[in-house]
DNA sequence: GTGGTCTAGACCACA
DNA sequence: GTGGTCTAGACCACA
């Protein structure tokens, strides 16, 4: 599927799948309606406990974005792919800004910074783009 | 003094303490031989236990990077100013590559995220310079 | 304390708290800033495993009514009582609302209803008074 | 049919089935001897998967209120229509001593709670009547 | 098969 | 001591 987790970036696990599940309905690869892959399936995919993927999934319903389907599993709520791309930028620009901020109070001026950014996108595009 | 927590950054407190310290010592603002805070101002200042600023010192003397004076407190190493420089590049540019990868996985592509990047950079820029 | 869990109620036992808990604040018996019971207490006084009163006092921290003091606790937040005094009745109202409906529909007419709540009513509060 | 099922009310849905058809008995709106709804036909009625329904049905039969016309269906047993009431009014009982004991818990008096109940039984009878 | 709830127990950061 | 996270495994209602 179309989830990767890193056990230690410092995002808990569950607060992962729940920020990939949100990337997913904005990229569109998670449509409204659609139902998610089961908590035992993705469990097993992402070798997490299925507590966890039930953690994620629970926050997701008390936000609104994921509901129950009974005893069908969980599916995409209607209208939530706008939402989701606003959280996604949200999510995103928080991170990044975090970052920016320690590497600026850190010493490092802003020139160097764009270069950093630079080359970890190189290196990461083509990564993607090898495999 | 220089260090600036942020409770909820997703680093832990004790470990944002280490980072800023080998930090400040690439910038010279920490020099070799220089005595640092004592825990409990430190802790003060930064409204932390002493603990936490306990801990971070142990792992920067577990690095090498601070050594106990006798009787007079944590001194930075001499000579450890390249090796700083070089760890400082190696955070950033890891913690910067963990949020780059995020975004991109995400399914925003390489422009996008450059332009997150740079509007944070201003409003991050702007808001030193007129502080 | 003041909680008191009924595990075959048809309520969840960490909906239980979570309703409680907001009780006790509309009541005044938890006061804004004030520290709850720890989980582990809580737990053990409630004969409950941690996890399951963790999981309620998290709903209660997503919901804005508890917020952490790192390495302290749980606190009430600040000017929430009103908010749970709203919220004890909504929480009320739509269980009684619920009982109500069925007595209706299963064929009782609001005379005889009137009379179990009377009678119920006087059970409940004799009970309590001669405790 | 005489059924209406509320997936979010707390009670199970096969319960919701059991009490109601017991209700339906103390109503006498099923009598001795009639058959019921094949579980085939109700669970279309009620969009309720089959398993469910016959679960109920089940229960039913182990409490001697319904039992199995062979070849025809499942009937209501002879005198169990007395039983039904006093079933009815004990269920029923139960379920609002249940949400009244919350209330008072909950710091409700015994005249917050009643007014509570006389705007529910209002809003509920005009509903009805207006139907 | 599906999700929801609960228990048990571990490890971590922080005070 | 405090809460937060994660794993493991059980039982339930529902389809």
């Amino acid at each position: 599927m179309f989830f990767s987790i890193d056990a230690n970036n410092g995002v808990a696990i569950y607060e992962q799948v729940v920020r990939q599940v949100k990337f997913a309905i904005a990229e569109e690869a998670l449509q409204p309606g659609q139902l998610l892959p089961s908590i035992r399936a993705l469990s097993v995919d992402l070798a997490l406990n299925p507590n966890t993927v039930a953690r994620a999934f629970q926050q997701l319903q008390s936000e609104g974005i994921l509901e129950t389907v009974r005893g069908r599993g969980l599916a995409v709520c209607a209208g939530v792919a706008e939402r989701c791309k606003e959280l996604r930028r949200e999510l995103i620009s928080d991170r990044l800004r975090s970052a920016l901020s320690e590497a600026l109070r850190g010493g490092l001026n802003t020139e160097e910074i764009q270069a950093i950014v630079q080359q970890q996108l190189q290196e990461l595009t083509s990564q993607v783009a090898s495999q």
